[in-house]
DNA sequence: TAGGATTTGTGCGTATGTATT
DNA sequence: TAATACATACGCACAAATCCT
């Protein structure tokens, strides 16, 4: 009887949803929709070949995590924040990145120090050769890859939404020049640097706390750019 | 034109989805449905005198805020914690109380100490004339009340969405016996009392240190009770 | 092993709400 | 102001998966 685990989440429309679930939730986070950017129901669903009915529970879970919002009759829309909402989860997502290396911090595995070394390299190649959409995928590995560090599942699951929920906000300022796209580079290749030094000598704490200022750093200087 | 707030969650297909997720969502955390219990779409659209269709969104939901799991060909579960994820959430809860005192704190207005003070009363004459689900209620109310005063939106909403995911468990080890309820209500009433004090003079970080060492000790005396 | 009963998941037509002409 | 177009929300019938006999 090799039934499958009951307490894992199997089953191939299960699948089938985490895989929508994901493609658009990257594609959000990715600037391919941006903020404003009207979804139809009927154009995704057919793109991905199923109805409505899946599609509109995909989309129900993206409005649940604040990154799409539905209105009958008019449509449904990727979400947008003002200054004061995004600094208001800034500012929490300062303490959670804190907290991160505090609460139940892992030493990294050698094979996740070597992810963190690919991370750096990809960083490095990044400022000789500028690439918006890789940047954006770059920074999203870093910041799953140090959650990976984290061993509080509750925590995991918070700070990643908050991330998935600012870091598009954060990449629309980037993208539309209000920040210096050679200088973010050059920032975010030291903060890598920086973080890998602390975690090759498995000092969680001093990561988290590198991770913390990076974080109010890059509001600050999204604040001053649209000032 | 008055035409409705396009910002708000307004609409009548929006209201109801509300009023049915909070329904449910009280059901399970008041112990109606306790943890293991299975639910049906039918047997609840009905009940409420909608289709399958709204219904399953609302349990939709509230799977993604981890209070059912639903399985193809099985059913849909409340959800239920080992010892282990308890801890893990607890840790959390405590850390983000204690944030709440320190990261935006708002002092309760005069309406707003008049609430505590009723909580107050209510906590007093539960000690007199026990009543398990009335108690559920008030800790739920007390905890809401103190949220309201934390002016960090994000902060405020994985906060209750944590605790609605452990206050059932933490209830059921009450119903079960597992911990003394007269006890639990002295304990609470001190609790309330304690910070009734700090609200009075305004201290709203020593009011969220209590908390934070009454959320504390509730696991301790629960993990205490259940080894 | 097979088959039927029951459950959640899906497809599609229709109702309802909104904006525009 | 009314009508039209089009979006999401809803209801129902059916498919797929699971469990039990």
């Amino acid at each position: 009887m090799p039934s499958p685990d009951p307490n894992t989440n199997s089953g191939p429309a299960r699948d089938r949803f985490d895989a929508l679930h994901q493609e658009l939730r990257d594609r959000i986070c990715l600037l391919d929709y941006a903020p404003g950017t009207r979804l139809s129901e009927t154009v995704l669903a057919e793109e991905f070949g199923v109805s409505r009915t899946p599609m509109r529970r995909v989309l129900a879970r993206l409005e649940a995590e604040g990154l799409l919002h539905s209105v009958q009759g008019v449509g449904t829309f990727v979400t947008d924040a003002t200054i004061d909402e995004l600094e208001q989860v800034y500012r929490l997502r300062m303490e959670l990145a804190e907290l991160s290396g505090r609460l139940a911090p892992m030493r990294p595995t050698p094979d996740q120090l070597d992810g963190f070394r690919q991370i750096s390299n990809r960083a490095k190649a990044l400022i000789d050769t500028p690439d918006p959409r890789a940047f954006a995928r770059l920074i999203m590995d870093f910041f799953l890859a140090l959650l990976a560090l984290t061993d509080n599942a509750p925590l995991r699951e918070i700070s990643e939404r908050l991330y998935f929920q600012t870091t598009r906000i954060w990449l629309t300022s980037l993208f539309d020049s209000v920040l210096d796209a050679q200088r973010e580079y050059e920032i975010f290749n030291r903060e890598v640097e920086d973080i890998l030094v602390a975690l090759e000598i498995g000092d969680m704490q001093a990561a988290a706390h590198i991770q913390r200022a990076h974080i109010s750093m890059s509001f600050t200087r999204m604040q001053q750019g649209t000032s």
